[in-house]
Formats: structure tokens, sequence, C-alpha cells
DNA sequence: TCACAATTAAAACAAACGTTTGAAATATTA
DNA sequence: TAATATTTCAAACGTTTGTTTTAATTGTGA
């Protein structure tokens, strides 16, 4: 795999990440995503078969370091704590999604991540997409999900499952917002600076949690 | 105007509704709606002027009726008491949402109500639609949202009126999340029954509203 | 340097898209 | 019933879609 191969691929996944984001999969041509990131048009074919093909390379992307990064902070306060808090469940969960904003692209931090901006708001859109690409995510997330689904269970033992489920399906749904309105007026992630991270985390953890509790 | 007119625009906007709930805007063609809806394809054109008119007629049949009823039980509040509580506010804001999954389309109360699933799914999808499909949703939404905004911010006058605008805006995320898995499988809203829209309001509202608080 | 594989490039493919046209059919009004 | 307006219909318009094809180019290892 040659420097002129990668840089190639990973044009089309930069450039197919932030216009699946804005537009949407169905309202997203090949032809303005090969347009912007200056490559031919069939080079989308060679190296990802097919447009679903492309989608799913830029889905797997994003969401394999999110689901590690979930589910290691998830282990680690298990192994550290017998009995988790739901702030600590909330703080696994919504931690690694939102750094993305923040780490994703290169590592210097500029002042504005544009990169992270792109991964914020497609991840948030494409578990909202029909199917068959809200599928296609959920079963990258589908493994995480399963296991906070189980956290919150010993966490919150009077709870039913079918509370939780709905509850940390909620939960979900603003995440989602919350990355899909990445950088917009008003929002509530609005630059990559690592305390505007943190601090957002801990209002939505604050807004979360009694409610994840009632 | 004739009967067959209406008929054939009803059809269509039924149609529409439906499949563009399902598969979004750019991912519905106007075919796969006349072939469904029984009608001509150059019907859609000669009765709303374009696709994006079809869609405009679709949105404001929903929304009006809708933002009709949050206001109006909004300002009953409003004449009854003082101050709102945040549980009232939220009664307002959610319950004519819900009440199309029971009401909308026929008035007999059969045992599933098709048109009703349909309304909720679409109402929640084309507000997480890509541009230019969620600025006309915001657009006839708008006016109830700011209504709310207003109420919560005397209800709440401790909170800053940006943190009131987000968490608005979350609960709204949390809305529509609601709307758009009407009768999925594990989902809040099951079926028509009017019973489960008071104890799915109820349930929101415990939710929501400590969240709201915080 | 030569042979071979990997990648890029231009062109064309059939299919589907939203929209327009003009005539046929239907309903309305006098 | 005759005249008029409204609505439906089949057909075609020009574009755009995802994909395929075939040739040119580039990189790789003997």
């Amino acid at each position: 795999m040659t420097d002129t191969n990668t840089d190639t691929k990973e044009q089309i996944l930069n450039v197919a990440e932030r216009l699946f984001a804005e537009n949407g999969f169905a309202g997203t041509s090949l032809r303005s995503v090969v347009r912007e990131a200056d490559v031919n048009l069939s080079a989308v074919n060679y190296h990802f078969g097919s447009k679903e093909g492309l989608l799913r390379a830029v889905i797997a992307r994003i969401a394999e370091p999110i689901v590690e990064g979930e589910l290691k902070k998830l282990r680690q306060y298990q192994t550290k704590y017998d009995n988790l808090q739901v702030e600590q469940i909330l703080e696994a969960f919504l931690t690694p999604s939102l750094e993305v904003v923040l780490n994703s692209g290169d590592k210097h931090h500029e002042i504005v991540n544009q990169h992270g901006i792109s991964c914020a708001r497609f991840m948030g859109r494409c578990r909202l997409e029909p199917d068959p690409v809200r599928q296609i995510a959920e079963q990258e997330f589908g493994e995480s999900k399963a296991a906070f689904l189980d956290a919150l269970g010993r966490s919150l033992p009077d709870l039913s499952r079918t509370e939780l489920a709905w509850k940390l399906d909620l939960v979900i749904a603003v995440l989602l917002r919350v990355l899909t309105e990445a950088n917009k007026p008003g929002a509530l992630i609005q630059d990559k600076n690592p305390k505007t991270i943190e601090t957002t985390v801990s209002k939505l953890i604050n807004f979360l949690a009694p409610a994840v509790r009632s």
C-alpha cells in the first residue's frame, strides 16, 4: 500500500464523512465526494466496492475507537469500584464520543478542529438516518450499548430492564443531539478546548443522571 | 374542489408522510409515492408544485394542530396559575405531539392506528433531517419553541436563558426519539391506547423534569 | 531494466430522478 | 345540453445517479 493510496482512501473517507453528516447518505452523491476529495470517481468503487461500502468504512472508522474507549472506561470503573454510580456510568459512556471533537484528526491542538466537528456531526447523524444507514451504525455501537445497559441494571436494581432500556435509549438520543449540533450557535459543544469537553460532560451528567434515576 | 381531488391530494399526503418517515426525504422518490398512492406521477406537481412543495404540505399538516395544541394548553395553564411548574410546562409541550399517535386520521378508535404511527415517525424524522427539510420543519415549530422557552424562563428564573435553551433542545431531542421509535419493539409508544399516551407523558415528565431543573 | 501488480484515469453504461407537456377525461356551471 | 374549468393521464424531457469497463499510469520486486 503506497502513500498515494492511503492519501486517496483517507481523502475520500474525510470528505464522505463531512458530506454524509451535512446532507445525509441518500442526499450525498459520489460525484460530490470525489469532486471535493479531488480524486477520480472510480476510486470509490476501487477502494470501497460501493457507496454502501464507503459508508461502512466511514462508520467503522469512527465507531471503533469510541466503542473501545467506552468499554475501557467502563471496565476501569468496574474493577475499581464494587457498585458504580449512575454518574460514573454516564461519564464512561459520554466522554469518548465527545472527545472525538477534540482528538480526532491531527493531535496538534489547533484552535479549530474541523475534522473533529465533522466526526461528531456524522456520528450523530448516521444513527438517526433511515435504514440501512442506521442499522449499520447501530450494529457498530451495539456491543457498547449492551454493556452499559448491563451496568445500569446493576447500579439501579430496582428499575426494570425494560425501563432502563428506553432510558438508555433516550440518553443516547441526547448524546446524538449534542453531537449533531456541534459548533452550531447555542450548542453545548463550541470548540475543541479540552476544558469545554470536560464541562460539557459534566453538564450532561448533571442533566441525565437524575433523569435516569427517576 | 371535487371528492376525487381531495382523495388524490390526501392519498399523496398520507403515502408521502409514511415514506418520508421511513426513507427520508432524499431517499424517497416521487415515483414510489405515486405508485403506492395509486395516482399519476404528474399529480404531485399539479397539486403541490414540486417535491419540496409536497414536503412543506406534509409538514404543515402535522405541525399546525400540534403547535396550536401546545400553545393552547400552555395558555390555559398560564391563565389558571401564576407560576407554572416545570411538570406543567412539560405536559403542555409533550401531550399534543404524543396525541397524534392516538387521534390523527379517523377518529374511530381502532386497535391499530397506522396513520398515527406514520405521523409520529414523520414528525420525529423531519426535524432530524438534513437541511432544507429540518429548516422547514423548525420553521413550523419555531413559534411554539419560543413560547415554551419563555415559560421555562419564568418557571426557573435562576437558570440562564442559554442553559434553558439547550435544555429545551434536549427535551425536544428526547421527544423526537420517542416519536420516531413509535411502535418499534421496546419503544415507549406501543399502540394508540389513550391510557398508554397518558402514562407515556407521565413517564417522560418524570424523566425530564429533574433533568430540566438540574 | 524488465515484468508484474496496484492504482488512477476517462468514458460510457443502464437506470432512476424531478419536471414538463399536451391531450384525454371528468366535473362544474350556465 | 353546451361551454368551461378542473383534474388525470401517458409520454417524453434533460439530468443525475451508482457502477462498470478498458486503457493509461504508477509503484514494486526480481
